[in-house]
DNA sequence: ATTCATACTTGACAGTGTCTAGTGTGAAAA
DNA sequence: TTTTCACACTAGACACTGTCAAGTATGAAT
């Protein structure tokens, strides 16, 4: 139950996992291939994680961490730039946001301290839509918002990253021109300052 | 390679995979499972479907044409109805909409006529925004708004099916109030007539 | 009457997650 | 110094999985 982040073993099969899942997704992970690779025991990784579920909520733990730090870099760049900032994380970390968006892999509720790290990005969001509304916003307008850009982002993100989108929209030279014209359509949506 | 859909056994793995897809997941089916269930041999599925990939090309095939059905059905509903046909769409057939958009379960790629339904779909969604568009728009604008409008759909579904946000969104009291305001933000983003 | 594809069954194999039961090691406690 | 004991593993077994290979019954076509 030790939280050593200094036990190199642990660190190596997060990294190979992480690696499988932004390669081949998270199914094709085998905690016992991870092992092989590591060189040690098919029940050293057991160890760690307590059991294969143990490992995505590792996983998804350190992806809400990461997303709530560029969702904080980004904080000042608005309503679009936080949009743009959710897609761009989820194609750069494409093996953590995997597993971070897959409820089916393990029930986060279980594990919370990954529950405490994904509320710290949802709550993000939740400030800025709410700073970008305006005093005279309702509850039901911010919760409306707030599920539309997240929305926007999150589908954008998992069409680009796992869906048929990329190919459809055939001749998308610049990925990133497509991202930054998406999000601010989004923000087109907000009323106006 | 028969496509004889009077088959019994055929459409009893189908239907049974798919309600394992709903409920636990794509992960969660087992051919085996499955046979037992039916009272068959573990290889009678498995003489239906080529292999495991082969149910799921079979799901997602299904879907595409159901998806198909549903968006022709509310065509008249402008751009904001197809968006909510879209979610629905994804909360009532949950099981084929997991599927469908799972592309590390099997590529679409080798199964044409699963293409060619997905491509189906696809285009509905296309005329629709083009005609939103009206007359004068650009093609990078069709595409632009293509996405988004898709992105919002897209996002939406897998948010409340499998993402957190049923319980982030506490109180939500209606779910079809939430996706008619969302569908609805997303509409005031195309220029008004 | 024979051929032959269809729709299966049966058996085997490698691979997986997980349970149980060890093993060695290094630091703290006696 | 010796004992204790948690930690980081190893080793073996189990049930389960998808898949390959080979066989069987059946009903229609030749």
């Amino acid at each position: 139950m030790s939280v050593a982040t200094s036990d190199p073993l642990r660190r190596v099969v997060l990294d190979v996992a992480v690696a499988i899942a932004r390669d081949e997704g998270p199914d094709a992970i085998s905690l016992r291939k991870v092992a092989r690779d590591a060189g040690v025991s098919h029940q050293a990784p057991y160890h760690h994680f307590g059991d294969r579920a143990g490992i995505f909520a590792a996983i998804a733990e350190e992806g809400f961490s990461k997303l709530s730090a560029a969702l904080i870099n980004s904080h000042n760049k608005g309503i679009s730039g936080m949009c743009e900032t959710y897609v761009r994380f989820a194609l750069e970390h494409a093996g953590h946001f995997r597993v971070m968006m897959r409820n089916d892999l393990c029930d986060l509720q279980n594990y919370p301290s990954a529950v405490f790290q994904a509320d710290r990005a949802f709550n993000l969001l939740l400030e800025d839509v709410t700073a970008a509304l305006g005093n005279s916003a309702s509850d039901d307008d911010i919760k409306t918002h707030t599920a539309f850009l997240w929305s926007v982002g999150h589908g954008l993100a998992t069409l680009l990253l796992d869906g048929p989108l990329e190919k459809k929209l055939e001749g998308i030279a610049d990925v990133n021109a497509l991202i930054q014209r998406v999000a601010r359509l989004a923000t087109s949506s907000f009323p106006q300052i």
